[in-house]
DNA sequence: ATAATTGCAAACACTTTGCACCTGT
DNA sequence: ACAGGTGCAAAGTGTTTGCAATTAT
């Protein structure tokens, strides 16, 4: 019980985190945890999932993302190797993978938008869309 | 009727294509539409702001941004002095203001995350959100 | 014992759809 | 005359809330 030493206090909650670590890679939806946890034999009501996303969120355990379409919420668990605050994520319309974008390049992108464009950007919740290689790579076999 | 000329066929169509141009530096909900509407005795339906806003931006004649929270989505009409998809946009979370990013670094910015992240930035519908100037100096008064 | 969490039902906010009627060309 | 636009009511999503029962410390 890791999870719960570390002050995670129900199952509920342990296995909702259980299933945002599994996908690590992507960013998932309350409906998205729903059935996953359906599959896993883990189930539990959509309510007690919205809560404790809601508890993890106000935390500042969990990243909470716009959809492109901006009708749905999507969560991911933040990573303990970097400041998300500090660092722009790309998200892939296609296949959902998010990329933390931790470069140099990216570093000076914000300084210069503080600078020269008087612009405070807030990273932890903005998200920029598009394409990654391997859907790129796909769209392009189908053309 | 200078916007009917352009293929803007109903009143009810030019109503709102107007009151999105006597916005033009802010993005607005339908909600904010129907609002602005009553105040200029132009009231309509909700679901007809609904189903023109779908048609105008089909049309790419507007801009469609889910808001920071991801739970309702802010439409801004486009603008014919540049390319929307070429450059990013910056939206205050306190007040609402785009600041349409369009600069040498901004320009290198997007090359970066093409060539050395792989990744293909849709622009268009990609918004970064922050706290404009005005906000932040607001924000420190207050401390 | 006390505080936190849960399931259920109901409410809510935003958006879409079906249908009969109206408007534009 | 015909395609497209409109209002109204109803339905569809995603999310939140009230409450009584359960679980955690």
């Amino acid at each position: 019980m890791i999870l719960r030493s570390k002050g995670y206090k129900t199952k509920n909650r342990q296995y909702i985190i259980e299933t945002l670590s599994n996908n690590i890679h992507t960013t998932l939806s309350a409906d998205d945890i729903f059935d996953k946890l359906i599959e896993n034999n883990h189930s539990m009501n959509i309510t007690t999932i919205y809560r404790n996303l809601e508890k993890l969120s106000t935390k500042n355990i969990l990243l909470k993302f716009p959809s492109a379409d901006g009708n749905k919420t999507f969560y991911q668990l933040k990573r303990h190797d970097f400041n998300h605050e500090e660092h722009l994520h790309l998200q892939c319309t296609n296949c959902g993978k998010v990329i933390h974008l931790d470069c140099d390049f990216m570093q000076s992108f914000v300084e210069h938008v503080k600078k020269d464009h008087s612009f405070d950007l807030t990273c932890g919740n903005s998200i920029l869309f598009g394409l990654c290689e391997n859907c790129r790579l796909e769209k392009n076999k189908l053309c």
